[in-house]
DNA sequence: ATGTATGATTTGCG
DNA sequence: CGCAAATCATACAT
């Protein structure tokens, strides 16, 4: 209560500098008495400041002669035009509420992930819309797309009943103060002015509650796409006929094992159709996977050539084989230097000739030139047998190189370049001058 | 559990 | 944009 004086001193000086306050006090007064406004004023305050003063029943009796007094509308005005005043120099300058990036940028994302915006309907298609161009690689989406909709659909129904109970108790907490601070108005000076910064306060500190839950449902939202979306999780093997058929095409295709856009389509869908992997974004998704595994392959081929001996052999074969049959069925009179490969589409036949060829020759050691192919195929195919029964062993690369020399492959397609683990190159050009394909 | 095989992705080049 | 190389992450075998 020290300071009684001074503010009472501060308020009067205030008030009495005040120009506003002229008008409240002229309401049918004259200038004389005035001065004993001034003095009323004075006990009011008097009255105010000593209002802790009291007992409680004083006190409420004092309110309420306040409340009732004439003069207090006119000291409230005053008051809450001073406080106005102050607290908006004071706050004025930090008022400003800046877009917020980071908030729009959360948002836009929740509606691109189909969580916030339109409900149910235009929500999952926007969300499979996003899984499909996410699962690039695809994969058959039924069951994981629907897995992965039945999640998102989740976290969106948590992420609206937050918001809904946040707005809830947003709303809820504003009205209450409001209702407070309109209640106070009657005993203290609050201006509407101030009850609407109030409720700005409020709604910005309810608003970055939200933004944390955005903040948090974007969170869920990555680490779930990146569980269900993210092919590499979702990894499957192809099953053994796919493998079969590119690893036909790849050794029958060594000297240039590129397939073109084409043959990988076509590859893809012999692949594709013996998985019976049915899948509708494999249509778009089965060459880019063919792709993947000639790169694979190639790069592990040439990394580790002696590893991929006995696949080699065995393919080789394989394709003489069927080269074998096939021109023995064809009845063609075949001109030793384009056997047919009868695993490959047409369009790649030219290329490969050579390295069929070549295979076949380097397995027998000896010119398959010689021995006509519609002439003895049993014994071919023997003989084949034989020497892959007998590289089955293998366990060094550079024994086995010799069986299926890669050097054929340097000299005529010259994919692998010199790189060549030392282990396996054996300089011995190939025997006989390898048929260089004569490809184009 | 551990190691290997393998499909997919990333990075850097031309 | 396709490729090689490195790398990741899973499937599969032991």
């Amino acid at each position: 209560m020290d300071e009684q004086p001074r503010l009472m001193h501060s308020h009067g000086v205030g008030m009495a500098g005040h120009p506003g306050l002229a008008p409240h006090m002229q309401d049918g007064a004259t200038a004389a008495d005035g001065e004993a406004r001034k003095q009323d004023i004075g006990d009011i305050l008097q009255q105010i400041m000593t209002i802790t003063d009291q007992s409680l029943d004083e006190a409420q009796a004092r309110k309420h002669a306040l409340n009732c007094h004439r003069m207090k509308p006119a000291l409230f005005n005053v008051l809450c035009e001073i406080k106005e005043k102050t607290v908006l120099s004071i706050r004025g300058a930090q008022e400003e509420e800046p877009p917020d990036a980071q908030l729009m940028r959360l948002d836009n994302m929740l509606l691109a992930e189909g969580v916030s915006g339109p409900e149910k309907g235009g929500g999952s298609a926007a969300a499979a819309a996003a899984a499909a161009a996410a699962g690039g690689a695809g994969s058959d989406n039924s069951a994981e797309h629907s897995d992965y909709r039945a999640k998102l659909s989740q976290i969106r129904q948590i992420y609206h009943t937050e918001l809904e109970k946040y707005e809830q108790a947003c709303n809820e907490f504003t009205t209450h103060v409001m209702n407070l601070l309109r209640e106070q108005s009657r005993t203290r000076p609050i201006s509407p002015k101030e009850i609407e910064r109030m409720v700005s306060i409020i709604h910005r500190k309810f608003s970055s509650i939200q933004m944390q839950l955005k903040q948090s449902t974007c969170e869920a939202v990555m680490i779930l796409r990146s569980r269900f979306l993210d092919a590499r999780r979702k990894r499957r093997n192809f099953n053994k006929q796919a493998t079969e058929i590119l690893n036909e095409y790849f050794y029958s295709h060594l000297s240039n094992p590129y397939p073109s856009e084409e043959a990988k389509e076509e590859l893809a869908k012999k692949c594709s159709i013996t998985v019976s992997q049915v899948s509708s974004a494999s249509a778009v998704t089965a060459p880019s996977r063919v792709s993947n595994w000639f790169g694979n392959k190639r790069i592990r081929y040439k990394k580790n050539i002696g590893k991929f001996q006995e696949e080699a052999n065995m393919y080789a074969a394989k394709t003489a084989v069927n080269a074998a049959n096939a021109s023995a069925h064809g009845s063609q009179a075949n001109s030793p230097s384009t056997p047919n490969s009868a695993g490959s589409a047409g369009s790649f036949n030219m290329s490969n000739s050579g390295d069929l060829f070549m295979s076949v020759q380097s397995l027998n050691g000896d010119s398959y030139q010689g021995a006509q192919v519609g002439a003895n195929v049993q014994s071919q195919v023997d003989t084949l047998r034989h020497v892959i029964s007998q590289t089955g062993g293998y366990s060094d690369g550079l024994a086995a190189s010799q069986m299926y020399s890669p050097q054929g492959i340097n000299a005529n397609g010259g994919w692998q370049d010199a790189t060549t683990p030392s282990s396996v190159t054996s300089p011995t050009e190939g025997p006989g001058s390898v048929h260089s394909d004569t490809s184009n």
